[in-house]
DNA sequence: CATACGGTCCCG
DNA sequence: CGGGACCGTATG
């Protein structure tokens, strides 16, 4: 895969090639040679962590096209002070500062407090969103700048920032002891408060910790979600937050005098043990079956395993060594946990070079994967639709093609990033793949025969063998047979007859792999053909001798087929070139660049000529500095798409949001899919993070949905949730919304309110 | 835990 | 160069 670094100071960005298992110091390397910056002289950052030598690309979840922030250290002995960065001070800075600060006022002094102790670790409030970070108290003063009811200031140092960030002060109330107890999910209660990790911003994915309280539960066997009403950001609340991290709820501590630590007074409430003073953990009772980050592992909780947990020299504190990322114990004599470890390795120290890899992946294989496409996984998943949402993707059109199976995976079009057919026997199949892999499909375009997937060996760890043994209707054939509108028949299959139409829709994607046995396989990648549907499947013996379940599938969709003559003006028209990952092409020519892959052209068919390539490719303002050394897949793709008159026309009638528009229009990308990529992403709303549903915009020229807005304003909160601009209680009533937007949007994603 | 019509790198 | 071995990843 391929990375980005960026020179915090200069923006300087270099892509660079690395795999799972390669190493900060290797990075390190890398930066050297491409941004000419000594290894020992970088800071490499990564979402806040600082990267430390022995640690790979793995441990710290970097992905594919992620960017490092790279900070270039002054070396020894040169810092002028004008040359100091002003906002990320180094702990020296930080000295000094308050070495001044003390002689200038007088009345400040260290004090004590009734409640936390100096280097008590704590969890602390930021008052603007309301998320609660790990941190831990340096120093307590009293009439300081900053002043809480006990009229004490609180020194801390939040956890994961640590080389980056001040020492800061805070009152006491935004303060209280480290969340400790995980609390098991089937205890739960409606209105129970608890402390639970959530991202406003992206809700599927890990964001801050926040309290919270529960407005919705459900456990069964199969079926388990976990709805609360967050506190924050701010003083706001924040509804219907769908909780994915379910098993990781916490319980919020209360702050208690110093003196009462030990016993709790509080009692059972949340279901939780109430710990007692005889010697018991404080923080879990002992259950065994509780997680604890008192008296089981510090980072998980978790008390298993023990056998690979580790203690700290220091603090006696518990880790998993999976948890701190590592695979064997150390080889030093003592070890301290990154709490009690004093990194006074970074500063001008020398960079040690490590020889030992830490082997991120699950397997022991010394081969390093990974380079390239093959075992990616999705940078981003759609959240446009559901995972068993059938029918079109809104945004996605017929003819449009990407070039690797996680992007389409990405898309929200096919999910399984391996398999032909998604789905289940239960729901049956929302989509499927045509890639040649099987012997007994047999294509005509309009209509195809399927195979179902099954009756092979694949130990071995394999992912595609011979047929070996019969193929059941079970699993995803269970499920194709399923939309057909047929009864269910395990035996003999069943027939829709005219009826074929009634059945549900499967979204089919071709790939190019299919030429081996169909001349309606795209030239390259995977290609959107559109909507079929099951008119019959039953069983057969296939060519390998072997039962196989066979699916007889006919076009259903408005849309002209990509290989008609209709299709394929279409295609040109609407710019529907091939779609690559994010930075991939780049990624390709700084290969190139380097020497290390020769150019390689596209594939193709043997005995076909490669003359034509070049006039079918008329290249319009390529008015940047590329090489003319570009590869053939950089310099195809270079046709501005043009924007049609008549979307245009509606873009001029919306004319609050002129600005936007404007820069939609001179934006100049070469396929229609960036295009609506592009205006999702600057018509995305601020509150739910999607494309603006039933668009209001602000007088102060922000856009979001009407309905997010509501929600927004039946919680008490009348601001713009973009700029904080007061919109008036009574906003609501002059019946905000924008239809001008909305018909400009309609243009570009039909049906763009699916899935609501 | 089992399954899977990818994709890459090694080797002949 | 082409065919074979086999990896992480998403999903039930």
């Amino acid at each position: 895969m391929y990375i980005k670094v960026k020179n915090a100071m200069t923006g300087d960005t270099s892509i660079i090639t690395v795999s799972k298992l390669t190493s900060v110091s290797e990075v390190r390397d890398m930066v050297m040679e491409k941004m000419k910056v000594a290894p020992e002289l970088q800071r490499l950052f990564f979402q806040g962590k600082q990267l430390e030598n022995e640690y790979s690309m793995f441990d710290y979840n970097v992905k594919v096209n992620d960017m490092i922030q790279l900070m270039v250290r002054q070396p020894l002995g040169e810092i002028k002070a004008d040359n100091l960065p002003k906002k990320t001070p180094t702990k020296s800075d930080i000295k000094e500062q308050e070495v001044e600060e003390k002689p200038e006022v007088k009345e400040v002094a260290e004090a004590e407090s009734e409640v936390f102790k100096i280097d008590e670790r704590v969890d602390c409030r930021d008052e603007e969103t309301g998320a609660w970070f790990e941190a831990k108290i340096k120093k307590i003063t009293v009439n300081d700048t900053v002043r809480g009811r006990d009229g004490l200031a609180y020194h801390v140092k939040y956890e994961d920032y640590e080389e980056n960030m001040d020492i800061v002060k805070l009152k006491g109330e935004q303060i209280r002891p480290r969340a400790k107890t995980f609390l098991k999910f089937v205890d739960l209660d409606l209105k129970q408060e608890i402390f639970v990790n959530f991202n406003l911003e992206n809700p599927t994915e890990r964001g801050y910790w926040y309290d919270a309280k529960v407005t919705g539960w459900k456990c069964t066997s199969t079926n388990k979600s976990l709805v609360v009403t967050l506190q924050g950001p701010g003083r706001g609340e924040t509804k219907d937050c769908k909780i994915v991290f379910y098993d990781e709820v916490m319980k919020a501590e209360q702050a208690k005098k110093v003196t009462n630590q030990v016993v709790d007074i509080s009692g059972g409430d949340s279901g939780v043990a109430a710990p007692s003073g005889d010697g018991k953990c404080g923080g879990c009772g002992d259950k065994p079956a509780r997680k604890c980050k008192e008296c089981g592992c510090r980072k998980c909780g978790g008390k298993d395993d023990v056998n690979n947990q580790i203690l700290c020299d220091e603090c006696d504190a518990a880790y998993h060594l999976k948890c701190l990322g590592m695979t064997s114990l150390p080889t030093e004599d003592e070890w301290f946990c990154p709490e009690c470890k004093n990194d006074d390795n970074i500063v001008g120290g020398k960079v040690k070079m490590g020889k030992r890899k830490i082997v991120g992946g699950t397997g022991d294989s010394k081969r390093d994967w990974g380079q390239g496409f093959a075992t990616v996984g999705r940078t981003k998943v759609c959240n446009k639709v559901d995972k068993n949402h059938f029918g079109p993707i809104p945004g996605i059109e017929v003819g449009m093609s990407w070039l690797f199976r996680v992007q389409i995976s990405e898309e929200g079009l096919h999910r399984p990033p391996v398999a032909g057919i998604a789905g289940t026997g239960k729901i049956g199949c929302p989509s499927l793949v045509l890639a040649g892999g099987y012997e007994d499909d047999q294509d005509d375009g309009e209509e195809f025969t399927y195979t179902g997937s099954g009756g092979r060996d694949l130990s071995g760890n394999k992912r595609t063998a011979e047929q070996s043994s019969d193929q059941k209707l079970e699993r995803t054939n269970a499920a194709i047979a399923k939309n057909c509108k047929a009864s269910f028949d395990f035996k003999n299959g069943g027939d829709a007859g005219d009826k074929w139409k009634d059945g549900k829709p499967i979204r089919v994607v071709r790939n190019y792999k299919g030429q081996k046995h169909s001349k309606y396989a795209p030239e390259e990648g995977n290609r959107y053909d559109g909507i079929y549907k099951v008119v019959k499947y039953w069983p057969e013996k296939g060519k390998s001798g072997f039962i196989v379940w066979r699916y007889q599938l006919r076009r259903d969709d408005l849309s002209p087929a990509p290989w008609t003559e209709e299709g394929i003006a279409k295609i040109e028209e609407e710019g529907f070139t091939l779609n690559y990952p994010d930075g991939y092409l780049e990624a390709q020519a700084e290969k190139e660049k380097e020497g290390k892959t020769p150019a390689k052209g596209k594939k193709r068919k043997k005995g076909e000529s490669v003359e034509e390539e070049d006039e079918g490719d008329d290249e319009v303002i390529d008015d940047n500095q590329e090489e003319e050394s570009a590869s053939p897949a950089v310099k195809k793709n270079k046709t501005v798409y043009k924007i049609s008159k008549e979307w245009e026309k509606l873009m001029d009638e919306d004319k609050v949001n002129a600005n936007l528009w404007e820069q939609v229009k001179t934006k100049g990308v070469y396929n229609k899919k960036e295009l609506t990529d592009y205006v999702e992403d600057i018509f995305c709303c601020i509150i739910c993070q999607d494309i603006v549903f039933k668009p209001v915009t602000t007088p102060c020229s922000h856009n979001v949905c009407l309905s997010c807005l509501e929600r927004s304003f039946s919680a008490g909160v009348f601001n713009c949730s973009s700029c904080r601009a007061d919109l008036g209680k009574d906003y609501l009533t002059t019946k905000p919304m924008n239809s001008n937007l909305k018909k400009a949007l309609n243009v570009i994603f039909p049906g763009y309110e699916v899935g609501r």
